[in-house]
DNA sequence: ACCTGAACACCGTTCAAGT
DNA sequence: ACCTGAACACCGTTCAAGT
């Protein structure tokens, strides 16, 4: 449906382009302004050429999307990889999911693909299969292990999902800041009746200008400790 | 922007609805085929109108999603409320995020949407209110609290999010049970070098017919096993 | 093997006008 | 206060044709 290919562009009067450069700029796109942002048109024009040329790289849109995806998964694979050695198999696991997890942070688009069914190859599944090696070494059955890596998964994805649909097109205007975004949702808490949301008014203050990165991690380590547990390590 | 009304229809020759009308309508086409089937045009046609008339009720397509998501978040949050009081704070939480998950396994669509900032008002946090409340019977500080809910939340919409984006249309057109779309996928797994996927092969049995419920109270049971821990119950 | 322009069907949104 | 038809700009996708 789609080839490979990357031939060194001899002299061309057409424009010409790989599967590496349509991956490439379409990112770029994505990185900008998110998935509203990625259109066969916008990508055809940065590339320089026809719209309909993009069909012959990649089926549809969805295609488009998953080795886009993939293709950034792949580096932070490496990363993944790259990580040092560790004693303990769930502080592997921290650190993978951490890595992850700064991953998404930084492209929040990404939360919402990753691992999509549709992507369940390629460079997911490596990462997939990264993670899952580590509960090798914990004692547990394999039906555990599977549930386990699916709950670190998880937090990643229930943390990053929160993530890439919380700025509002103002923030990403930069007309209002991620602090007063917050605080403007708090200032809102803070209004209404202490008796009918106690909780709410109880946490208002640790919400306000929270910090993602602390809140996926406290999650990660909830979900860790339970799995701790679990392996009577 | 967009006001309620609800009188009573008198004689009347032009097409006339109410908020009640077209959220229900929004809502039964998500429950049909998710978030693409839900536009303007077949929106209007189901309520015997014109596309523009819509525009009264609602500013845009994004209000159009969080107002029919905190519908049906409303009977949820209901149904949340009807349950029966529990001495353990813990136990109480873990019934409520199966009340929601089981309201997302009925309509996937919901779970990409239900937490969304836009709609962290109205049902949403009502919902989320009475899930910090079993919170405040812990032995926690106001942040370890905050953190402990959206892990909560954290591992739904995780373990929703899957759910929502695994049947890749054939298993929604029937031509594909979702057992064989599973099995499929083990197949494929099963064909790759044991050496460079150990973990795969060690799990693609439990992976292959999966039940998504139990695999989101494996990944529950961890946090809330993290979460006894630290509250030192 | 790879690219192009033009077309098609469909989408969200607007608006001036109706009742 | 509420609904309408017609228009606009934009989208993914296709296709016959080019090189």
């Amino acid at each position: 449906m789609a080839r490979l290919q990357n031939r060194a562009s001899e002299g061309r009067r057409r424009a010409s382009h790989s599967m590496e450069s349509v991956l490439t700029e379409a990112v770029a796109l994505l990185d900008e302004a998110g998935e509203p942002a990625l259109t066969f048109r916008a990508l055809a024009q940065r590339l320089g050429g026809g719209v309909a040329s993009i069909y012959w790289y990649v089926a549809n849109k969805e295609e488009l999307l998953d080795r886009a995806t993939d293709h950034v998964i792949g580096s932070v694979l490496a990363d993944v990889e790259a990580l040092p050695a560790r004693d303990d198999p769930i502080d592997a696991l921290r650190a993978m999911a951490m890595t992850l997890f700064y991953a998404i942070v930084e492209r929040p688009w990404l939360g919402s693909y990753f691992m999509r069914s549709s992507t369940v190859q390629g460079n997911s599944l490596r990462l997939y299969e990264r993670l899952g090696e580590q509960t090798l070494r914990l004692d547990l059955s394999a039906r555990q292990r599977f549930h386990a890596v699916s709950a670190v998964v998880g937090v990643v994805v229930g943390s990053a999902v929160d993530l890439g649909q919380e700025p509002p097109q103002e923030v990403l205007d930069g007309a209002v800041s991620r602090e007063e975004f917050l605080s403007r949702y708090a200032q809102r808490w803070r209004e209404m009746d202490p008796a009918d949301f106690p909780f709410v008014h109880d946490i208002v203050d640790e919400f306000d200008g929270h910090d993602d990165i602390e809140q996926f991690c406290a999650a990660l380590e909830l979900t860790l400790a339970g799995l701790r547990l679990q392996s009577g390590t």
